[in-house]
RNA sequence: GCGCCCGUAGCUCAGCUGGAUAGAGCGUCGGACUUCGAAUCCGCAGGUCGCAGGUUCGAAUCCUGCCGGGCGUACCA
């Protein structure tokens, strides 16, 4: 459909520039671009005239008159006034044909494109830290990241999704302390709990351990001198601890299908970068102060100055970024580096950047903050104090249960065959949908009601869509009625309705591109919904298995078809999973 | 104080990078299952697009200033 738009914006140039010739008129400046009528009835293609007011010294609606006396009709449609407007209409069945065919061939691999062919590109998300749960602020992180991941990936580019784990520091040692103090010796598996929820138990227990008895603070700073020291019976709690909250967040990342192709450990990489800090001092790009800190200059970029490394000579939170980043870069050099992390960190990754530029890294231009807002409940910020964090399994459950109860409602259980699997993947679906729905960059409220509901602009409804179309597509083929790709007239195609949704079909490529260089998936939810929304209005009026005609029953499954093609394809994009039957 | 982000229907969010009457979902109310699966569809109601200027033929969209909110601005990560 692209080359008709450019060719449709030449020929109204070149009609214009005539125009202008004609009455002795400097041709226009004004760049000429096409929008989109608001209605399908109006056209494809609309270009307004109003800029050309000025220059011809005539009303837009007299251009657009004089224009299109100019273009006529083509093969690539027909262009008419209308008011102000000079408005194209496609050839719509050989449009819809080729686009059909081009959908329903290339199936899989309908939408992508080579945008980004041979860039290599680096993204991090998820990072969490090993003390315990993955809560609902890494589920929207980690939807973001994995979705991200495989949009950039339909774009053509190789990408390497990497995972960097927590799993040192004073806050790690709390829940060892606490562990050591209380547990005489429990385990998970004795309890019969999540590894990374038994840790975690034992966090909440040090904070309250620490609010009665303040003391116990500067026993957790002994434990993490011991640790650095390679204190072997510290090191044996920490690796048993750390296995145990690792292994349950790996069965969280498979319940949620995140995936990631390398685990970097910040036990093994927190001293990495003092070199590098220690080289920008030679270099002069970076200064020493009296007490052994070390200070960069950040007036460049507007902001204040910062630490580096402290007087004692150990590193900060930068520091170890600025190490991990070049080590990574060594070990799979990229085009391209992305962190997925939360907005509060947007000073942090202003920084990094820009003490890399400094220290001479060419490639410090291509990193990007991928930077996501807070989840908040409805009434405010999630507190761990206070309890109100949201927990990943545990909403997952919900809305698993959620799911049961729905199938068993609707009495499909026969249908549907496993339950457990079913309900699985609707909750997922409803969860991806609700988090990524949103721009990445906006905070967003995440209200568990709503969250819980399955109706409406949600995942499931995307789900359903998919299983009502292959249940179509199931039955044509039980009844031997199934179309050949070469034999649907799309010519019978012909609604307003059907038109859109072939327009809609032409469009998704388009929309995975730019979710691309947006990074956005909300993009795609967006375009999905959209195409749900208009084949369930348009299902629902025009029977398509029991079409009045063999000829419009195979046109309208061939169409039925497309759109499954792009809505499973769009799916797997934001890791909803597809379903042929809910 | 300074920096970045955000203000669109009662609530949660879209709005194709400046174009035709600003759209969905939820919620309220009212309709549609002997008809391809009602996790569906259709209709009603609901808006000074935070406010004020500016640029433009044309602004929810771009610029400036206010107002309101969030996050930062640590020798925490």
């Amino acid at each position: 459909m692209n080359e008709y738009r450019n060719r449709w914006i030449e020929d109204v140039a070149r009609a214009l520039r005539l125009e202008a010739e004609e009455r002795g008129i400097e041709p226009p400046e004004a760049e000429i671009v096409p929008a989109t009528p608001p209605k399908t009835e109006l056209g494809d293609l609309a270009f307004p005239m109003f800029p050309f007011a000025k220059t011809f010294g005539m009303s837009p609606a007299l251009i657009a008159e004089a224009v299109v006396s100019r273009l006529g009709r083509s093969d690539a449609g027909e262009a008419h006034a209308a008011g102000p407007y000079v408005n194209v209409r496609y050839p719509r069945a050989q449009v819809a044909s080729s686009v059909l065919s081009a959908c329903i061939c290339s199936d899989r691999a309908y939408g992508r494109n080579e945008r980004l062919a041979g860039e290599r590109v680096m993204i991090e998300y998820s990072s969490p830290n090993t003390n315990k749960p993955l809560h609902l602020g890494h589920l929207r992180n980690d939807a973001l990241g994995e979705s991200v991941s495989r949009i950039l990936a339909a774009c053509g580019a190789q990408v390497r999704s990497v995972n960097l784990i927590n799993d040192r520091g004073i806050h790690i040692c709390k829940s060892m302390l606490a562990y050591q103090e209380f547990a005489d010796g429990d385990t998970p598996e004795r309890r019969g709990v999540k590894g990374d929820a038994f840790v975690g138990d034992y966090y909440v227990r040090y904070e309250q351990w620490a609010r009665e008895d303040p003391g116990v603070e500067e026993r957790a700073r002994e434990m993490l001198r011991k640790w650095e020291a390679a204190d072997e019976e510290v090191v044996a709690l920490w690796r048993t601890m750390n296995d145990w909250v690792l292994e349950g967040h790996a069965a969280t990342y498979e319940a949620t299908g995140i995936r990631f192709d390398a685990l970097y450990f910040e036990s093994e990489t927190y001293t990495s970068g003092k070199a590098e800090v220690l080289r920008g001092i030679e270099e002069g790009v970076f200064t020493r102060q009296a007490d052994g800190s070390v200070w960069v200059d950040l007036s460049p970029i507007n902001l204040d100055r910062k630490i580096l490394l402290r007087g004692d000579g150990t590193s900060v939170y930068v520091t170890q970024d600025i190490g991990t980043v070049i080590a990574r870069y060594r070990d799979w050099p990229f085009d391209r580096m992305i962190y997925v992390v939360a907005s509060e960190q947007n000073y942090h990754f202003r920084v990094l950047f820009h003490v890399l530029g400094l220290l001479g890294y060419e490639w410090a231009g291509q990193l990007h903050h991928l930077s996501y807002g807070m989840v908040n409940l409805p009434d405010g910020r999630m507190k761990s104090r206070e309890g109100t964090v949201v927990d990943a399994d545990d909403l997952i459950a919900e809305l698993r249960e959620l799911a049961v109860t729905e199938i068993r409602a609707k009495d499909r259980e026969e249908a549907v065959g496993d339950v457990a699997a079913t309900a699985h993947a609707v909750a997922i679906g409803a969860l991806h949908y609700y988090l990524l729905q949103v721009t990445p960059a906006k905070d967003m409220i995440f209200n568990p009601k709503e969250s819980l509901s399955f109706t409406g602009n949600t995942g499931p409804y995307l789900q359903y869509m998919c299983a009502r179309i292959n249940s179509m597509l199931r039955k044509a083929d039980e009844q031997g009625v199934a179309p050949q790709e070469s034999a649907v007239q799309t010519d019978r195609l012909d609604t307003e309705v059907e038109w859109e949704l072939v327009r809609l079909i032409a469009r998704y490529p388009q929309v995975v591109e730019q979710a691309g260089a947006d990074y956005s998936p909300a993009a795609i939810a967006g375009f999905l919904y959209d195409l749900a929304k208009t084949f369930s209005g348009y299902y629902h009026d025009h029977p398509i298995l029991t079409a009045p005609e063999p000829s419009l029953r195979d046109a309208r499954l061939g169409l039925a078809r497309a759109i499954l093609v792009v809505l499973r394809n769009g799916l797997e994009l934001l890791n909803i999973p597809y379903l042929a039957i809910m």
